[in-house]
DNA sequence: AGGAGACATGATAGCGCTATCTTCGATTTT
DNA sequence: AAAATCGAAGATAGCGCTATCATGTCTCCT
């Protein structure tokens, strides 16, 4: 505090930050620019009714000169919430779980929702994990795949206290929101349709069948199914390596090869489906006339093969949709009309199982098995 | 003011409270738990080693016991930053896209950052919002699809100044980091590939050729090439439906019926591809003699149809991971030994190119042209 | 023994926003 | 014309955390 304003001191550098470190624009930035309290920016841009119509265009022109963006962090602490709902699938790798994704992502984006996504690569201990960490955003929701988790994660979740999602399989005791169609019911009804059909050499072929809990489940019913009918129910065929169109002709050939006499084939995958196909292509196994072949979730690849494949049709997207629809809903206060909802599945007939020779109709013609109970 | 505490009124529900609201657990609840300073509590958790043992033990038992998840939403609104990535992609409909997300996301949630998705389903307009959007979560970095983007965008990213990735394809200038592969050189390369073979009369069949930027340069390449071959260049057949299988059927009838001379198609993509293969079987047209067919993406599909499609590699999965890599080192300060990255591709020859019969080696034994310059 | 460190912990000030309450003037009511 | 009413704008207090500085030990060295 000696020297007062060392005069001696010739550098002229009182207007050297020019090229200031631009810092965030906030609120209050727009606010001393357009020379009002940074409330009626606040309201302005979230509530352009509350605001005057002349400060309110005073007020966007500014923002968009400036270029304020809304900090959504600090939006979030401030209100309480973020407006984040995480979702988490088992994994991208496998097609079959992007359209669950695809359909929230469209509903909630929709919604102003940011979505924030998790994989668990079908490792309960994973899923525990990323339900804590994403419980850190204080989401407004969360969407789980699948109905079975540990212990440790549903009491993280209840204690979260915030609606909780589990889509695609469907529980009898859900945790809360369940959408999905019954896995068990697949398998019973993919049984019955080749029984019905006279098959008595009924196969399953899967992959991931001990780590997903859905396999799991089809398998049983497709077991005790065949076991009603009197058949046998052992020619269960399971590898662990991840779906692919090759696998499906590996996993055919180990079929036969330990089961020459087998009739017909259930397939966790249309992938594997329609690479058992090809491989009977190459081999000369005349489907359907000497083996049947099912594929399971009606992907656009069993529409186009020749002969094109039977195929359990699911209601992936439309899972995700009415997911996130009943949690925006249910977000908004309003009651739901069923917290556990019931989308079915459909067999569809196509060539790969029709012993008659009969190479019509493409799409969904027939046969099928209609369900879509609610709860 | 007036009647000090009412004595007359009788209800003694000073204690009917008892079903408080449980509020959220907060840093502070544990500190006072353990009896230590919020500080403390915050450091044990991010900074184990700046805590004596002891407490830390005690520390991590009460938030473990009181079920404490830290608040990210109130950290990063501290700290500056929420360690959020967002990713920007065309469309989850489409498959091809959904490995480069899968690559990114396993890289960044490896590194505790967490991505928020977008899909702009080919409209820049659509871009141009949700980076603004996403901008509001003051990301510390973002990730872009393609090298095409609206003035304005380009503008509002410049001015978040952050690290911002292009992925999928190159570009000359681009905005900051860059890592794909140059999808004119694969219209290039794939011209070259049939115009080396000896075919004259060769068409491009794909969709969405009008919006998706990749495929026009796809086609420039594909067509300039052509012309300095002395070859037409007008087999051009565009649709806008998205991609299928039998769309690719379809694209492959419409264009024979126009120009039945034509002796070899690049698709757009695999299913197109392998569409237009199933359709050549149902009308006895034989591939690869009378027909040859390319696909482009080198989807698992190209590899399991008889015949075998040969098709353009390209490294989806690898670019997300290597994406988010540079992002990482950038983040962590680490100077990134290039900004622009190219990938290569590679063009794998199947069964469905090869005029002399040859119906061997399936996986990436021939012909391709690699490439890998980094610039 | 005395002071410089080194280390562990606590106190405090925001981060940028929203909820809420207050103020102020203009309009309406009788 | 005075009181009641209403709409628009401002002031203020956090949300739950982290950065940073201050404090208070407990060594270690000369």
């Amino acid at each position: 505090m000696k020297s007062q304003s060392t005069p001696t001191n010739p550098s002229p550098n009182q207007l050297e930050n020019p090229p200031l470190p631009r810092k965030r624009v906030t609120l209050s930035d727009v606010a001393n620019h357009v020379g009002v309290g940074l409330m009626t920016v606040s309201r302005a841009l979230r509530k352009p009714e509350m605001v005057s119509e002349p400060l309110r265009g005073k007020i966007l022109h500014a923002v968009d000169e400036l270029g304020y963006v809304r900090n959504r962090v600090a939006s979030g602490l401030a209100s309480g919430t973020a407006k984040v709902v995480p979702i988490i699938i088992p994994s991208l790798l496998h097609s079959v779980y992007v359209p669950f994704l695809q359909g929230v992502y469209s509903v909630l984006a929709q919604h102003g929702y940011q979505i924030i996504l998790g994989t668990t690569e079908y490792l309960v201990s994973v899923e525990e994990q990323l339900v804590e960490a994403m419980l850190g955003w204080y989401p407004d929701g969360l969407l789980l795949s699948g109905v079975d988790h540990s212990a440790r994660t549903v009491a993280v979740l209840r204690r979260a206290r915030i609606p909780i999602v589990e889509i695609m399989d469907l529980s009898d005791a859900p945790m809360d929101i369940n959408v999905g169609f019954s896995h068990y019911r697949v398998g019973v009804e993919a049984a019955e349709y080749f029984c019905r059909k006279g098959y008595t050499q009924i196969a399953y072929a899967g992959t991931l069948t001990e780590i997903d809990p859905r396999s799991v489940k089809c398998i049983a019913g497709f077991q005790k199914t065949l076991k009603e009918y009197g058949h046998r129910s052992d020619l269960i065929h399971r590898s662990n390596e991840p779906f692919s169109i090759a696998l499906g002709g590996r996993l055919l050939n180990d079929l036969l090869e330990k089961h020459p006499t087998i009739e017909a084939i259930f397939f966790g995958n249309d992938d594997l489906a329609a690479g058992a196909l090809f491989e009977c292509q190459r081999r000369g196994i005349k489907v359907p006339e000497q083996l049947a072949i099912m594929g399971f979730n009606d992907q656009e690849i069993s529409r186009s093969t020749i002969p094109a494949i039977t195929s359990v049709w699911t209601p992936r997207l439309e899972t995700g949709q009415l997911a996130a629809q009943m949690l925006v809903e249910e977000l908004h206060g309003r009651a739901l009309a069923a917290r556990r909802v019931d989308l079915g599945f459909k067999i569809i007939q196509r060539e790969s199982t029709n012993r008659v020779r009969n190479n019509v109709h493409f799409s969904g013609t027939g046969g099928g098995t209609a369900r879509g109970t609610k709860s």
